[in-house]
DNA sequence: GATCCTCGAGTTCG
DNA sequence: CTCGAGGATC
């Protein structure tokens, strides 16, 4: 059996002290792992103390119990759930939702008691997960209920068991306190958004229907009837109260009793000790910032009394306990109206659809569109026009649309059918092969040429000050320019005609255009918006063709001999170069003195400081934008890229830093700041002293 | 042929 | 920021 190698001791005490003895390890190791994160044997290791234990086992069947670490996956599929009564009612909470709210809600209970006064208060993290309720008998995980309507729940214990960070045995810690004989204890069980992403993925993979958010999956994946598929469910657990407590030295604050299931090895939420509601509502941003990048959704935090005799006191009202208060973030997922469904499209003719929905507060903005990505995603969604529709944004990400709600449909809406023209010129559509997107076919579409001329203005382009998609439409629709060389031929009488340009306006404008003559010729080449040619091919192109009629009489082979440029880039740019209307706009831009020529790299390239190295940015760095940290890297040598990867060789990590940190983290890639950056460059020894540490680390 | 990496393109609100 | 696809590499 299994890969190891099980030697068991032959006399029967022997074994049978072996047997505790690895489950109270194994128990403990999967504390380290699951709980504290901070595993401190390896996977092969705990593999082997398993095997070890399941040998015992398969030779002693009857020693075999419940809280065994075996036994997290076994009970057999149940046709229904059994109800369970709750040893006590398992209250809801009231709701707040500004801090005038949460003051009034103070100044209510002080006129019940005056005691709340005097009191503290723990603000804690509320998980957006399903409440439930985890009985233990001497130490022993016995029972495990959802809350289901407070009174009475659904005894889901064989699920539960699956739940890697719940103890089946407390305490978990070889130093924990002994537990009173009877504890209950309430928590919350939640999945992350990355591990359900994953488990989406997977269901998409088997053709199983995805679930919609993080909670419905966790809810879905402990209400199987079959607990071996919940085993295969990535779900986590975190606890904050204690229900019942039947024994000596009950805790008497909240607080106390956190650090006490702490001590006995749960999960435990992460608490802040408040003397005030000062510091509360400190707790509160503090949790409303850290929620975009938190890992699990979070939908508010509570705020309780810390005194818990006091809380007792203070009961309930119906079903909602006085002595604490959710104060809820701003919801990150809403319902709202799908009034209609329009067409953008963009400066390659790709017809992208939008919602256009009933306006709607979602995390604190005002969300009126949401984009529908491409036409197969409304038919796989099935979303109709007059839909109510689910809208989710969450942290900064862009607001899209989760499904529409089946059970809200009347009848009245209307099947979208995705457009066989284009909504701005009327051309007829095209469907690529093997692609998902329609394209607009009319290259003179004038959409296609407003969005090509506000990409050419743009910073990273042309950078034209004050020309932006506005003006480009403007422009466009009063038929100054057909092509981005017009643009150059512009004199201020022809611009104040249109709307909300007089004369100074326009003489900006003009200069501002004029200005732009002299960008080098990588900002030119990526302006002209040649399909798969970004800034990074630019300028590959720019360091091996002297000017623009170099380029236009590369041949395809001659292209793709260059690194990073295969043959289907190199044929984009072949066709780009080779239609009529191209040539007419380069020799436009000649005529108006629009000719950058390369100036050739500097033969010394390799010596500069940064050569051969390739850098990260994340956060905000305290002296230099984005965009000049680039540069700067670039001018020394060094390469910029925008995803971490193996190849990275350091990230330049500022403040707020996103996500990349921590694949920098996960990857070893080093992490330094501005500051150490620029004495990289300034300081051959410190620069030599750093790579050697770092081909040191890399081993 | 498979896998990893990088680049391009599109996206929302204030 | 994220996805998809092109390109490089083994």
């Amino acid at each position: 059996m299994g890969p190891f190698t099980i030697q068991l001791p032959d006399d029967e005490a022997e074994l049978r002290r072996r047997y505790e003895e690895l489950k109270r390890l194994i128990h403990y190791h999967n504390y380290r792992y699951y709980v504290l994160n901070d595993p401190i044997i390896s996977d092969y290791e705990y593999d082997r103390l398993m095997a070890e234990l399941r040998a015992i086992e398969e030779k002693h069947p009857e020693w075999v119990t419940p809280d065994s670490p075996t036994q997290r996956v076994g009970a057999p599929p149940a046709s229904e759930f059994r109800k369970v009564r709750h040893p006590a009612p398992i209250l809801s909470l009231a709701n707040v939702f500004d801090d005038a709210g949460l003051d009034a809600w103070l100044q209510r209970l002080a006129r019940l008691d005056p005691a709340v006064l005097e009191t503290d208060f723990t603000v804690e993290p509320k998980i957006d997960g399903l409440t439930v309720v985890l009985h233990y008998r001497d130490g022993v995980f016995v029972l495990g209920a959802t809350r289901g309507d407070g009174e009475v729940g659904e005894d889901v214990t064989a699920n539960l068991r699956t739940v890697r960070s719940l103890p089946l045995r407390i305490p978990t810690r070889p130093d924990g306190p002994k537990p009173p004989p009877y504890l209950v204890v309430r928590g919350e069980a939640y999945m992350t958004r990355a591990d359900f992403e994953a488990l989406n993925e997977q269901l998409r993979a088997r053709g199983e229907r995805p679930f919609a958010n993080p909670r419905n999956a966790a809810a879905g994946s402990l209400r199987q009837l079959d607990p071996s598929v919940t085993a295969q469910r990535p779900l986590r657990l975190l606890t904050y109260q204690i229900v019942v407590y039947e024994g000596p030295d009950e805790p008497r604050t909240q607080w106390d009793a956190l650090r006490y299931l702490e001590a006995l090895g749960f999960p435990v939420v992460e608490a802040d000790l408040c003397p005030d509601l000062d510091c509360a509502k400190r707790a509160y941003r503090k949790w409303l910032q850290r929620r975009p990048t938190w890992p699990y959704d979070l939908d508010g935090v509570v705020i309780k009394i810390n005194d818990l005799e006091l809380q007792r006191r203070l009961g309930a009202v119906g079903k909602d306990a006085r002595g604490m208060i959710a104060y809820k973030f701003p919801a990150q997922e809403v319902t709202t109206t799908l009034r209609d469904i329009k067409v953008n499209v963009g400066r390659t003719g790709v017809l992208t659809p939008y919602a256009v929905l009933d306006p709607v507060e979602i995390g604190g903005v005002i969300v009126r569109k949401a984009t529908l990505h491409n036409f197969d995603y409304i038919r796989e969604k099935d979303i109709r026009i007059g839909d109510r529709v689910i809208v989710r944004r969450a942290g900064d990400v862009i607001p899209y649309i989760v499904g529409p709600v089946i059970a809200a449909r009347t009848g009245e809406e209307r099947i979208y059918e995705p457009p066989t023209h284009c909504p701005v010129c009327g051309a007829p559509v095209e469907k690529v092969e093997g692609e998902v997107a329609l394209y607009c076919i009319n290259a003179a579409c004038p959409a296609q040429l407003s969005r090509n001329i506000e990409h050419f203005a743009s910073r990273e382009a042309m950078d034209i000050e004050g020309l932006g998609r506005k003006v480009a439409e403007q422009l466009v629709a009063a038929k100054l320019v057909n092509d981005v060389a017009d643009l150059y031929y512009l004199k201020p009488e022809d611009l104040i005609p249109l709307e909300g340009f007089a004369e100074k306006k326009a003489h900006k404008l003009v200069e501002a255009i004029q200005a732009s003559k002299d960008r080098p010729l990588e900002r030119l080449i990526y302006g002209l918006g040649i399909r798969g040619v970004g800034a990074v091919t630019a300028r590959l192109l720019a360091e091996r063709y002297p000017d623009l009629d170099a380029l236009r009489h590369a041949t395809a082979e001659e292209l793709s001999s260059i690194e990073g440029i295969g043959p289907v880039t190199a044929q984009f740019i072949v066709d780009w170069f080779r239609r009529k209307q191209h040539q007419r706009l380069l020799e436009k831009l000649r005529r108006a003195g629009v000719w950058p020529r390369a100036s050739r790299p500097s033969p010394s390239a390799e010596d500069q400081p940064l050569a051969g190295l390739t850098f990260v940015i994340t956060g905000t760095l305290p002296t230099m934008t984005r965009e000049e940290a680039k540069a700067y890297i670039q001018r020394h040598g060094g390469r910029v890229t925008n995803s971490v990867s193996r190849k990275t060789d350091f990230l330049i990590v500022g403040a707020n830093p996103g996500s990349k940190l921590r694949k920098a983290q996960t990857l070893g890639v080093p992490t330094i700041d501005e500051e150490t950056l620029r004495r990289m460059v300034e300081d051959p020894g410190f620069r030599e002293q750093l790579l050697a540490q770092r081909r040191r680390t890399q081993g």
